[in-house]
DNA sequence: TATTGTTATACTCTATAACTATA
DNA sequence: TATAGTTATAGAGTATAACAATA
């Protein structure tokens, strides 16, 4: 038996704003001549240097899906495939100075952009929201 | 001059709760054997009846990637394409029995999944997360 | 045998440019 | 001439299945 946890109104209210922040996201991503989940692959390899299968399973994605996804920022010299030391089969994936220079450029102007649609609300609605979007992702 | 309107852990919320949304949509659609949208190309239609070219400004494509989607969900019998009584270079489209079916079923799960992410905070505080995301959203 | 990754193939989505028909 | 829509073409992103190399 499954009760009703969200009012129409609030489940509208997250999709609307998951749409126009993604739009944020692509727009600027698109600037630079990115997709989203380059972007995305970007922001991951500035932490970890994972194999290909395991930032598959980051992204979501089929191992396959993730090598062209890879040939195509390789090919823009924008993350590098290494030799994995003790495993000849498996790569480690790395991201190169420009990736680097890329991915923080466009995280600069998605904070600019996405504050700015928050930027009506007085201070403590935004810690309020803060704390109440922190819940959400951790659902 | 421009100045720090959000905190990066408000944006960071944002973002993470935006692709938390969008990755419900995605699985439901891809359940129903729909993209994203295609989705919202449905979920306009059930509201309007809109030439190709109207379609194509809400959705942000251009009309010829517009002409490809409407093929294909011509071909399943969830939109038709209707010749404009007054303009004979015109299309108006619109949703069918079948893709209001689909469209409802899509939209009732994402209710569910959408709202089972906030059944973890108390009734006030999904009142408030209610106003302060319509603000965001009217942004 | 199992695992890591690539390749072959096919489909959706998207854009640009050229085109047809109508206004 | 201008507008509404389609078609031709190209490329990114995705999946499934078959494959090669290594464990």
């Amino acid at each position: 038996m499954s009760r009703t946890n969200a009012s129409p109104e609030l489940v509208d209210n997250l999709v609307q704003v998951s749409f126009k922040v993604q739009a944020i996201l692509t727009r600027i991503a698109a600037a630079h001549d990115l997709s989203l989940i380059q972007v995305r692959m970007l922001g991951i390899l500035r932490d970890r240097r994972p194999l290909m299968q395991e930032l598959a399973a980051y992204l979501g994605l089929e191992k396959s899906s993730l090598s062209g996804l890879v040939d195509r920022a390789e090919q823009r010299a924008l993350v590098e495939r290494v030799p994995h030391p003790d495993d000849r089969r498996a790569m480690l994936l790395g991201i190169t100075a420009l990736g680097q220079k890329l991915v923080r450029a466009v995280e600069a102007e998605v904070a600019g952009e996405v504050g700015a649609l928050v930027a009506a609300l007085p201070k403590p609605d935004r810690e309020r929201l803060t704390t109440l979007l922190g819940v959400v992702s951790e659902a």
